[in-house]
DNA sequence: GAGTGGTCTAGACCACGCG
DNA sequence: GCGTGGTCTAGACCACTCA
């Protein structure tokens, strides 16, 4: 390890702040203990309070910290792995499935969902919100469009909306035979709603995973789901959410 | 770009500057194009630079703005889509694979490293540097941890650093049969060095890549690949680098 | 050297959670 | 009502790029 050194060019005040508090972390401070409040911390440190602040963004960024309002700033535990991705792929919905519907509504998405969809920009889909909880705690909110196409036989279902209207529209869409899907993943900033239903103040960070699924030749349905970045892991692969722990910065390399 | 209008809302004022300054965005700029400076802006929109600078920090962390000191802050291109996990597995360094080698050295890695590639803290691991270049772009730089057990015939190799030598040692690990892979996705910031590679300053934000290469019932390699959040969309399955291009933040829906 | 974004300060007030 | 983190201000200076 020992890596300190005199440098030519002095690093900024609230990244070697970043650092001194990390390492405070690791050997002072246990899962879930409160620090000291902002105020105490900056003179404790000499800095003003917004340079302080700018080392706690980053150690939240990195899932080290929890910070909330009216409450204070908590060690955070590790990221919890997510499963996001296996080898088998599945519809929305299907068994041993671990996400909560919500809601359902029919309603014209936005442009880059209906493209995506390979519809017209005019076109009404059927929209299905779903939340996912692990360990208590909410990580993810989705929205799943399918269009119209991909439900055809939608007759006889009376609830004009909600999760009985949401269970029904999945369970139409079983019936097509899922041919692949791909996700992507990138960083985003939550909405407010999303944010509303994630615990987090709007504009957090958040992976947002786009998954397209494929049935009949053609995009069967898009799901935009809003994962928290900064609890989350999202696994891919064989193993889903087996042990990494894998330190996202990399310390001590 | 509309002019002075604040009106007194209940969200923060810097949040509601993001979504003007993204709608503005979308309708009078063009990829590429420069923004006024901050002072100017902030005077234009009778805010502090400091409130500004907030505004403009969510939308780079959007992937919608470009800022570098010195230049100015410019209109960010669509996020390019990189391909990081197939259907079909493959070593790292295979055919056509899109990394260039950079080193290679001898050394103890981290803990966490060693704990994922379930060896001994103070074992010394091949570590293969790597880097990768999209549209003449840097988009990640990684860091391949390959256990001497999984290479283990590397007599006759003079190079004791560099390309040359990461070139035997892949060449290596490709006599094993690759029986399985996963990978994990989560939030981080850059480290100095990897800041530096990416064209980013220290504590820019990336998506980290772990991916466990298993062979023999062990894990053989583990890379630990850091992408520029800023510029990419990681892309996993049959389709990778396909067109979607979902808004991360999904403003219209 | 002029102009840009990046860092930093020392204050102020606000919104929220909780007792 | 009190203490917390969240927002905001109006400055200052620094580091960098480029003509």
């Amino acid at each position: 390890m020992g890596t300190t050194q005199l440098e030519s060019v002095p690093e900024p005040k609230y990244w070697h702040l970043r650092t001194v508090l990390s390492e405070a972390l690791d050997s002072e401070f246990t899962v879930g203990e409160i620090l000291p409040n902002e105020r105490d911390l900056a003179a404790r440190f000499g800095v003003a309070r917004a340079t302080l602040r700018q080392a706690l963004e980053q150690l939240e960024l990195e899932g080290r910290l929890q910070r909330r309002r009216g409450v204070g700033t908590t060690v955070a535990p590790p990221r919890v792995g997510v499963a996001v991705g296996t080898e088998q792929h599945a519809w929305p919905g299907a068994k041993d499935d671990v996400w909560q519907l919500t809601d359902c509504a029919l309603a014209v998405p936005p442009a880059s969902v209906a493209d995506a969809l390979e519809i017209g920009r005019d076109e009404p889909v059927h929209t299905v919100r779903r939340s996912r909880v692990t360990h208590g705690q909410p990580v993810a909110a989705e929205l799943l469009h399918i269009p119209q196409s991909s439900v055809p036989d939608l007759s006889g279902i009376d609830a004009p909306s909600g999760a009985a209207r949401a269970r029904a529209v999945l369970r139409e869409l079983h019936r097509l035979e899922l041919e692949g899907q791909d996700s992507a993943v990138e960083l985003g900033s939550a909405r407010a709603d999303d944010a509303k239903e994630l615990d987090r103040l709007p504009g957090a960070p958040v992976l947002v995973v786009t998954t397209r699924y494929i049935a009949e030749g053609r995009t069967a349905a898009l799901s935009v789901a809003t994962y928290r970045a900064d609890t989350c892991r999202l696994t891919f692969g064989d193993s889903g959410g087996v042990e990494i722990h894998e330190d996202p910065e990399r310390r001590a390399s």
